[in-house]
DNA sequence: TGATGGAGTGGGTACGTTCCCACTTGGTGG
DNA sequence: CCACCAAGTGGGAACGTACCCACTCCATCA
């Protein structure tokens, strides 16, 4: 009883004794069918088992019911930065009462963006969330210029023209560097996240705010940037001590960047947080259970993920709908390294 | 000069002067065209800016060239356990050279399982890798009988039908165990994963087995399971304490469980490993950073996402092929926690 | 009573591709 | 000189659906 095969919509017509179209009407939840019909309709779909198929459907309805998710690290980045995951989620979360399918993209050399560009270009999605965008990223205005919606959690630049959500970064970090002024730091280096992207630049600019409105030294030799990974944030930390023996704080621009830069002050004999206080962006899970747990700027990626996804849902839907932008609120979570 | 449509196969075959079975020929490499007419189509390709619909391939080769991977974890595992994320990056890296798209399906609720089956029904999926599966879980069975090409990353008992790959759980238990036996512990309690799991099982034996085979106790007092979850390995942490208040070492059956134990194990007041060892599995990027660092069982878990990958695609090329199992070495990483 | 119109219906067609098959060549054997 | 074949080719059909449109009812209204 395995031999037929699926049953089509002209299968469920004939056993219902109805048209096609009635068929396709039911499904649809056309409201133009008599309910004779499509009492009729509905028992023989259940008697037979059937299940549209949504490759033949999309392509008459040139929607495929899918979106694709695009993760563009060429590190080992999705491994131990607790970020993507949690957009995942979130991305999962806003697709739950959808019947889209949510396509995975990790971009990781040059053969991955070609497979990636061909994909969109076969249309074998109706859209596009985008993370982690760099500056000079040419997707997001390949996407644009083929008229696929897009949206991005993060933003290419202040001006971004597509729909975007983000999180305070600037509040965020002014608060974080505000906390360590106020417990009588004097000097506050920082590590950036990379300075080709929005986040990495405004999160610098926070901490600059902070200090300026304070009157302390921001100067250039209490600053440096690594690619949030925990190797780039011990380096960055090495070469800060080097530049600024005297620093007594850190604000770093994620939490594995400072994972990375708790591990070089140890080594170098600097207790966290008697020597220098440290504080993480993210609010990651295992900032709770590094040594010394780290006080961190939360931010809520998992919404990110889950508005981006009803965002592109709506820019599917219509895509003459004027593009949105989104601010998400930080907080600053206090424990034990500043 | 956006406007137009995007071009067919019936475009090119015009423009190139040829028919479009010639056309079709040239993009599926068969060789019974002659160099005159593939090079003319493949100018007419380029010139056009041509790009075959996959959705109408689809629909008559009825394959999509995509397949899923599924997570079926109801509680927030996803974000905190970097198992999954790791899965992930192995599957796509699997994929790399493939022109095959990875869909992946968060199952937290009945909502979302029915959506799963659905899709799969829908075959909009070759087919499926199933990661994290419970003994009891009808889902493995479902596409067996379906006869959708499945490959299981772990398993659901020693005597799996499905082709899977997992590591050497028992190996790797019972060296944890008897690493922590050599440092002089005597008594070594352990926090299981989920007893309806084969991992949870299997560690569990390797705890047993080593304990066997140095006369020491391995007592029901001396155990607890928990989901995988930091506030599960808190609890049974709590547990053991109440039951075997003169335990000196635990093996917790994953890093993160390891950190809600370790947690807890500070809340009152033992000392790690002064008071107890402790060792966890899975060795995760942020192992290195608990306080203390914690000696954990290496297991290489983006292997076994590449392999799985692998595995699947070619149960898809060949479906009459044997089923695989594979097995794959685990290695104990030692830090201070033991 | 005949015209009007809306509800309900189903056949034809298009979506873009692959595959089957029948057709033309030009060369080779008897 | 006539089969014969192999290489190369292209038209027709099929995949399973949604949508356009024309059609039949039957109630309503002038």
């Amino acid at each position: 009883m395995e031999g037929r095969r699926r049953p089509t919509i002209k299968t469920v017509a004939a056993r219902a004794g109805v048209g096609r179209t009635t068929v396709s009407r039911v499904i649809n939840g056309s409201t133009l069918v008599s309910e004779e019909a499509r009492a009729a309709v509905l028992a023989a779909i259940d008697e037979l088992n059937y299940v549209p198929n949504s490759v033949a459907r999309g392509l008459v309805t040139s929607r495929t019911n899918s979106i694709a998710l695009v993760i563009p690290e060429s590190e080992s980045r999705l491994g131990s930065e607790p970020y993507f995951s949690a957009v995942i989620r979130g991305v999962s979360t806003g697709l739950a009462d959808t019947r889209t399918q949510l396509q995975l993209m990790l971009v990781r050399d040059k053969g991955e963006r070609d497979r990636l560009t061909d994909s969109v270009a076969e249309r074998r999605v109706d859209g596009v969330l985008l993370v982690s965008v760099h500056e000079q990223d040419p997707l997001p205005g390949l996407l644009e210029d083929m008229g696929l919606p897009t949206v991005l959690a993060g933003r290419r630049s202040p001006t971004e023209s597509l729909s975007h959500v983000h999180c305070d970064n600037l509040g965020g970090a002014t608060a974080a560097v505000r906390h360590l002024l106020g417990r009588g730091r004097t000097t506050v280096a920082t590590i950036a996240g990379p300075l080709d992207m929005d986040v990495g630049r405004t999160r610098l600019q926070g901490w600059r705010d902070a200090l300026a409105e304070a009157g302390c030294d921001a100067g250039r030799r209490l600053v440096a940037s690594a690619d949030f990974t925990e190797a780039g944030g011990e380096h960055a930390m090495r070469s800060l001590l080097e530049a600024a023996p005297d620093l007594d704080a850190v604000f770093v621009a994620s939490d594995v960047m400072a994972a990375g830069a708790m591990m070089e002050l140890r080594r170098q004999g600097r207790r966290v947080p008697h020597d220098v206080a440290v504080v993480g962006f993210d609010d990651s899970f295992f900032a709770r259970h590094t040594d010394p747990p780290l006080t961190s700027v939360r931010q809520p990626i998992e919404e990110i993920g889950t508005m981006i996804a009803r965002i592109l849902l709506q820019e599917i839907a219509d895509p003459e709908a004027p593009r949105q932008h989104t601010l998400l609120p930080t907080e600053l979570i206090v424990r034990d390294s500043s």
